[in-house]
DNA sequence: GCTTGAGTTCAAGTCAACTTTAAGTTGTAT
DNA sequence: ATACAACTTAAAGTTGACTTGAACTCAAGC
C-alpha cells in the first residue's frame, strides 16, 4: 500500500500528475480511503511502469489509454494491439533516424566551432566551413 | 526570388509558419515588396535548412534563434556556440537511448501479441507473457 | 480546541509551436 | 468595373500534458 506521495516519488512524478492520470482514466481502481485519501498497490505500480515505457516510445497518453482498453478484451482486440504497436514501431524508428540526423548536424557544428574556437585563441583567422567539414 | 507559398512548399511548411518564424525573429531581412508582399532569396533557403536540421535535433525555436544570434559575432561567441552544441549532443544522445528503450518495449509487445493473435486464430489458449518473452 | 501536515476538489493557468479567423490589400484577367 | 487569387495584419484559438491556486478535509499531536 502506497500513498500518492510515495508512488509519485517512486516514478519521479508529482502527486498532481498521478491525480491527473486517474482523472483521464489512465489509472483505474484507485481506492479513495474513507472516500478521501488515495491508496495504491502493486497493480498501480505495474500500470505506471507500463505507462513510463510507452511514454519513452512517445505514445500519447490517449494512445496508452487505448492500449489498456484493448487489453481488457484481448480476444477481440489482439489484432488492434498488434496493429497499434507495429505502427508505433515504425514511427519510433523514424524518430530515431530523425534524431540521428539531427545529432550529426550538431556534431558537425561542434567540429567546426572547435576549430573556430582554437583559431581565435591562437589569433589565427577563422577557418572556412568547407575546410573543416568535408 | 521566392514567394511565401513557394518557400513554404519547398520546406513542407505552411505560409503562416513562415510568417510566424519572421515574427519571432527566426527569419530576418525579409523584403516586403512595396511594403507588402514578402520575397525570399537564397539566404532564407539556407536559414530554413539550418532551422530544419536543428529541429531534428529537438532544439527549440528559441535555442535556434539564440544560435543565430551567437553566429553574428563569432569572435565573442564561438565558446557559447560550442557549449550549446555540446549540451545538445548529450541531450540528443540521451533522447535516442530513451527512444531505443521505448522501441524495445514496443517490440516485446509485438512479439507477445503476435503469439496471442496466432493462438486465438488457431483456437489455442492465450499464452503467458513469460512463455513468449524471456 | 488548535495547529500542522498531508491530502482533497475544481477551475483556471502554462508552455511551445503553430493555426485560424476576420477583415482588409494588391495585381491580374475578364 | 468587377471578380478573383494570392497576399497582408492582428488577435485569438488549439493541442497535449501537466501545474497552480484557492478553498476545504481529515487525523494526529500538544
Amino acid at each position: 500500500m502506497y500513498s500518492i506521495k510515495e508512488i509519485a516519488a517512486k516514478f519521479g512524478l508529482r502527486a498532481s500528475t498521478i491525480r491527473y492520470y486517474e482523472e483521464i482514466g489512465l489509472l483505474e481502481n484507485v481506492v479513495h480511503e474513507g472516500g478521501y485519501k488515495r491508496v495504491y498497490d502493486e497493480t498501480h505500480i505495474d500500470r505506471l511502469s507500463a505507462i513510463e515505457c510507452f511514454k519513452k516510445a512517445r505514445l500519447s497518453l490517449e494512445e496508452i489509454k487505448q492500449f489498456f482498453e484493448y487489453e481488457k478484451d484481448i480476444h477481440s482486440n489482439s489484432g488492434n494491439i498488434l496493429e497499434m504497436m507495429k505502427a508505433k514501431e515504425l514511427k519510433t524508428k523514424e524518430e530515431i533516424n530523425r534524431l540521428k540526423a539531427g545529432l550529426e548536424h550538431v556534431q558537425m557544428k561542434i567540429k567546426y566551432y572547435s576549430a573556430v574556437d582554437e583559431a581565435i585563441k591562437e589569433g589565427r583567422e577563422i577557418p572556412a566551413w568547407g575546410d573543416i567539414i568535408k
